[in-house]
DNA sequence: AGGCGCATGTAAGCCGTTACATGATTCC
DNA sequence: GGAATCATGTAACGGCTTACATGCGCCT
């Protein structure tokens, strides 16, 4: 059956959760769902774009034309107040199980069939990556751990350290874990 | 354009992954998906069973026709030379950082937008559903910690350790986070 | 007699990626 | 003059979920 009007998908969500920040052409939302939304979400101009759309359509958002480059019109987007309550209601209601999907775990279930060189820099190569992602969550939460907003919970920036503070944890877990994998192979 | 015959989907690469280990049919490979493989990918029946008919289509599985219920024959498939090839070059093969799709972190992201007791229900129920998942892992980890098999780097069982071990963690991690955003909310 | 587990498949539709298409302004 | 950035869209295709479809054997 196709998907409510009512009910938009959880990009829709992602964007609602954006515009609820701040008001932003449908550019700047692709350009933020890279960072720092990235981290937990991502989605290319061309999903954007229709989304924006449909969440229009649905009286989520609504959008005024401004001066800006291009061939076609620039539109500014925001939350309409139905569009901040949908937000709300959405964050507030049951959260079933999610099906994970984790390419990096899935390889190293197979790690059994390749010689220990290979595991070795398989894993040495996931650490890396781990300690990256790490160091990027760390540098983005000391910008704002400090101010009296992000001690504030209903400004954007607590939520935002929340959410930055458990990249920070889950990332050592993953670095810890990669150590751990190496001291097993040795 | 159209992906390479030679170069199977992620699920083909979990399919040979589980074919190595033991010959399935295809029903017995839904099964296996759910657990312990669905700890970090999943499947639905609806798609094992095209998947391993490319996977016969480019060699790198075999079937035979075994007796057993249903209106259709029964096929028990397993991984041929070429297929056991094939994983252990992906396994080795550089691994490109994957989109995240978090819908936990895309919800809480928002959580500045809720009443305070409504946040606080939202993590605790996260919390209930990460120390359910964490207890599976030790369940399952339990059972093969102590064996031989489980430190031989050649045998299944010592993926299976490594990749448990790494849940386990991460659902630590992930509890440890759930805590303290308990506090930041009294 | 009915329900569950075994067992294999197809169809419709959504979600997401990659590529195609266009054009203005700003910086080097 | 050319490249990068701003800016909005469409098309093709693959992956994944949900639902439809069938039927045997076993247990209660």
């Amino acid at each position: 059956m196709p998907r409510q009007a009512s009910t938009p998908s959880n990009l829709g969500f992602a964007l609602l959760g954006l515009l609820a920040r701040r008001r932003s052409t449908g550019y700047e939302l692709s350009r933020r769902m890279e960072r720092p939304v990235g981290y937990f979400w991502t989605a290319q101009h061309s999903q954007v774009y229709p989304e924006l759309t449909r969440l229009e359509r649905a009286g989520l958002v609504r959008h005024v034309v401004v001066e800006g480059a291009g061939p076609r019109p620039t539109k500014r987007y925001a939350a309409t107040p139905a569009g901040m309550r949908a937000l709300r209601e959405w964050v507030a209601s049951e959260m079933e199980p999610q099906p994970v999907r984790d390419l990096e775990t899935l390889r190293l279930w197979s790690i059994w069939t390749v010689d220990r060189e290979a595991a070795r820099s398989l894993v040495a190569q996931a650490r890396s990556r781990h300690v990256g992602t790490l160091e990027a969550y760390e540098r983005e939460l000391a910008e704002i751990v400090d101010t009296p907003q992000a001690r504030d919970h209903a400004h954007p920036w607590f939520a935002s350290r929340l959410t930055l503070h458990g990249g920070v944890l889950s990332r050592r877990a993953a670095v810890e874990w990669c150590d751990w994998m190496l001291h097993e192979l040795e």
